[in-house]
DNA sequence: ACAAAAGTGTTGCGCGTACACCCATGT
DNA sequence: ACATGGGTGTACGCGCAACACTTTTGT
């Protein structure tokens, strides 16, 4: 980009782009996706829902900014959200997306456990979990990304260790199978999962104390936690065609 | 993003973000990966290689005007750059990324066919292709890009039909398999990549006509040209460990 | 004759799929 | 007793890796 340059450095002299962050936050709870909405007050769009974002400061890197806003909007405090999974998606800048000026916004994705109803603290007071799916038309081009947000994570379930991001530190592996038929929309077989899962090493660790726990009814199942491998070989495919 | 806002929409309110896109052009010639660079003449980084790239136009998005660029440097006519496969590859926002001012860049990837040493037309006097690696370090972040746009190309290719972007209109499979031992650094079992690729439907359509041409010494191969398939199902898979 | 590359055949193993079956708990 | 979910075992089949082998050109 720096190759050549029609004038000078005088920051006033190139077109005034505005660079924000807009985050597709996924979890999941109730056996649904569901994903972290902002109603608009405000025109334009004004009662529609929206991803929630905000403005890259002028100190700060794109990823610095996303994390800021994942902490208010979650309600989380800044360490807790520093632990959570949150991976650039794409950046949206058609000239139309917003109205009111040239706003460029670099989108990220975050999976979180189920974490408790955001209250937010102060900026971010409507801050609501939604199902994927049973919110109107969102704001601006927000289908767009939460359509390509979803898409990805979709995909990287196959192929990268990423499930144990949306569970609690401690899980069992039902609760994991939940996490890729929730997003998949599929339903698993248990006995091969199962095998697929304990044969990849690193995926998870067996927690080996009380090395049992009840989700309701049925047999108590093992307690396992996340593992050092991100990758996941071979591939966990899902069944079916593709996605694209 | 647009949830609250602090202030009013006056542009001039917001810190000067430049927004630019680069490119990271790859080709395979001559047996090798070879990228496209342009030399700085100014500082910072004088003398060093750059990706090619330039800012983004008020009144374009990041796509298009990375199409642009990515015609001018090639020395291709609109039309031709038209249908070359570009994918958007990340942004990259650190503040500190380049030191005279805040640039945001959003980063491309393309996948050209061998073409002719582009002598550009004015604008990319000295844009070339470089063997990957070949070169010196990058200026401002751009190893970095370029590093990440080739892993995103190798990935890429074990589960897209993208590998024939980088072959001319008509092709051997000797070439498609030249284009994967190229850029995964490994040689394939000819027989089983003749067959895994023929196995797939729309990945190749045969040429029926003469059916025959040489590459030089050896039996004369069958010509190809590319199937409308997009996806690779399942995925060829590169020998070895993973990638990351 | 030899090298080099295209194209065909064949075999065996690994892994995924699809089941059947037992175990432990709540109602 | 029955439903529900966890956990184990097993048999079938597809896909791929790893060869051997033939064909057609250039030198």
């Amino acid at each position: 980009m720096q190759a050549q340059r029609p004038e000078g450095y005088d920051p006033r002299a190139f077109p005034p782009f505005a660079v924000t962050v807009d985050l597709a936050v996924f979890t999941v709870r109730q056996e649904r996706l569901q994903v972290l909405l902002v109603r608009r007050g405000q025109e334009p769009h004004a009662g529609r829902w929206a991803l929630p974002g905000g403005f890259v400061l002028p100190d700060e890197s794109a990823e610095r900014a996303a994390r800021r806003e994942l902490a208010e909007e979650t309600g989380l405090s800044d360490a807790t959200a520093a632990g959570l999974h949150l991976e650039q998606l794409a950046t949206y800048s058609d000239p139309d997306r917003d109205p009111r000026m040239r706003v460029v916004s670099v989108a990220y994705t975050a999976l979180v456990p189920d974490l408790p109803e955001p209250r937010g603290g102060g900026d971010a007071a409507h801050a609501r979990w939604l199902p994927h799916g049973a919110h109107g038309p969102l704001a601006f081009d927000h289908d767009t990304i939460l359509a390509d947000a979803h898409r990805r994570v979709g995909a990287k379930l196959e192929y990268t260790c990423l499930a144990t991001a949306f569970c609690p530190p401690e899980f069992t592996l039902g609760e994991l199978r939940q996490v890729y038929e929730t997003v998949w929309g599929v339903t698993l077989d248990r006995p091969n999962f199962r095998r697929k899962v304990l044969a990849t090493p690193g995926f998870v660790r067996a927690v080996d104390g009380p090395p049992r726990l009840t989700g309701g009814r049925g047999k108590p199942a093992a307690l396992y936690r996340a593992g050092p491998a991100t990758a996941l070989h071979p591939p966990l495919l899902r069944p079916e065609g593709r996605t694209g």
